[in-house]
DNA sequence: GCTCGACTTGGATGAAGTCCAATATCTGGT
DNA sequence: ACCAGATATTGGACTTCATCCAAGTCGAGC
């Protein structure tokens, strides 16, 4: 556990919010000025191997880290300003896939992502 | 109608298959070689728009370009060679999110990646 | 045949991410 | 405390995917 890998972690810990890489980088920058983006992208990298962090590609940009690795969700995503908030569907949607549609496929994870547009948006 | 987008409509019409851009222009070529990456990118632009077309994001590498828009699927994805297949799970996810979880959202649409690993890559 | 507008081209540019060789740091053993 | 090996970090080059733009081309209508 060096300095660098600490950063990392309290970025991701602090901001319950879905970040990208380079948010990321710039937060730490802003803690430890001499942080390198590749340390980043490695810490980043070693934290979703290890499941304390999920990547999200919501949109086709740049991806997100999603510290809330714990608990199952999923993602609502504002198709005007890109927001993205956690949810909890009711219903597992593992079990709506017969296995007449798996083609022998062993599934092991569902993601959903549901799109609409949010509040502020609407608003506008 | 210009023939490049003509081309890159059979390109796509005749395979039911999820291409890249990158891939729907090496096939573009093979038809008519002079065609342009800028152009091929432009008419899958087009496409989407007039929603001929969907873009499916399902790793975080290039695009993906989906013939089949006109009849609502979901995607099932290889997590190790990357194979992507069509699927029609029972049940509507809508449904499973209750309006406490939509944050004020105007929720128009879903989609849902199941993951797992191929009869293929299981074997290997 | 000419003109205007739309389409296409190829190359430059940008964004996001990865790779690599050199350097720094840490750890255990003596 | 010192050394050696292992591990981590750095910064910059590089790759990939995508977009942008100025210049050139094509075609329909006059």
């Amino acid at each position: 556990m060096t300095a660098q890998r600490r950063v990392v972690a309290e970025v991701l810990d602090g901001e319950h919010v879905h970040l990208t890489a380079d948010e990321v980088h710039a937060r730490a920058v802003a803690k430890l000025p001499e942080i390198s983006r590749a340390t980043v992208y490695n810490t980043l990298g070693e934290l979703v191997t290890l499941g304390e962090v999920l990547e999200v590609a919501t949109d086709k940009r740049a991806k997100r880290y999603d510290p809330n690795a714990h608990q199952p969700h999923h993602h609502l995503v504002c198709a005007r300003c890109g927001a993205i908030r956690d949810v909890h569907p009711t219903g597992n949607p593992l079990s709506d896939l017969p296995d007449s549609e798996r083609f022998g496929f062993t599934v092991s994870d569902v993601e959903v992502t549901y799109r609409g547009v949010c509040p502020n948006c609407a608003a506008a």
